[in-house]
DNA sequence: TGAATTGTTCTACC
DNA sequence: TGGTAGAACAATTC
């Protein structure tokens, strides 16, 4: 399930490899993973162009090219690797890339929820998203000014795109674990102090994650076959039914914002 | 067999 | 109307 320290994973791993290379052919195999752009247009746009970067916007992996960017979205399932040699299986491939070092940039989605878009511009898409939980206007100056405005549940705004871009459903739960937070209690109740625990607790764990290469529960992977290790630093995800790790109490699995949510009942009052 | 899974987007409510 | 919440959607697994 990539969430943005597992997008950072893959843009890391794959920055150094694809650098100024060119994009000779693609082939598409699931006809919806453009999720923009029909085929045609898209061939035109992309081919023969060459990659000037690879970085991370929100939850996507953004391909810089002479005349606009192509974004990929990996949503649950979705892995994209390098390998010398072609696909021999299509079953999970949704699409694949040939670059000018012959080498197959390839898209696999179990799911095939994920995909790709090109945009001439990020103006629009930038507009979009909210602001980047690891960048420096992320602070408490920002907080306090976007949080305690609002009357929303927790786990709802930082779910939220729109208001803070690259949070996922394991990450939102690690933080308000680890905050003592409860994922329902509404965001203009929280008191400054709250929101200080927000931002370092969110800055380190992202960080952790990354240093991790991200979380595996079950698909997630980059470099084709390396998993993320930091699933053993999880302290709620996934958890339910197990001892807290604070208290005596078992953390406990409710929906809420229609996502699975785990909770310490002990230490997350609401 | 159908419930569960996800991020995004659409719709409904107040 | 704007802010908020909930459901629908994509496809597959077990």
């Amino acid at each position: 399930m990539p969430e943005l320290p597992e997008v950072q994973t893959v843009v890391n791993s794959l920055k150094p490899k694809l650098k100024n290379l060119e994009i000779i052919e693609f082939k598409l195999v699931w006809k919806n993973a453009l999720h923009n752009i029909d085929l045609k247009k898209f061939s035109k746009k992309t081919l023969n162009k060459k990659i000037s970067d690879i970085f991370r916007f929100s939850k996507y992996i953004v391909f810089k090219l002479e005349n606009g960017f192509i974004l990929c979205h990996l949503r649950m399932t979705g892995s994209l690797f390098l390998r010398k040699i072609a696909p021999e299986s299509l079953k999970h491939v949704s699409a694949f890339f040939i670059l000018s070092n012959k080498k197959y940039l390839i898209f696999e989605d179990v799911r095939k929820f994920g995909g790709f878009k090109f945009l001439s511009n990020l103006n629009k898409v930038r507009l979009k998203y909210g602001i980047d939980p690891t960048s420096k206007e992320f602070n408490l100056k920002w907080l306090e000014k976007n949080v305690l405005s609002k009357s929303r549940q927790m786990k709802h705004l930082l779910f939220d795109q729109s208001f803070i871009a690259g949070l996922g459903n394991i990450y939102i739960d690690e933080i308000l674990w680890k905050t003592k937070i409860h994922p329902q209690r509404l965001s203009n109740s929280l008191g400054k102090e709250n929101l200080s625990k927000i931002l370092t607790t969110t800055k380190k764990i992202l960080h952790d994650s990354i240093k991790h290469h991200g979380t595996t529960i079950k698909d997630f992977k980059y470099d084709q076959m390396r998993t993320g290790t930091y699933r053993y630093n999880l302290k709620a995800y996934g958890r339910n039914g197990q001892k807290c790790k604070r208290c005596e109490d078992t953390i406990v699995k409710i929906k809420v914002a229609s996502r699975g949510t785990h909770l310490c009942p002990t230490c997350q009052k609401i």
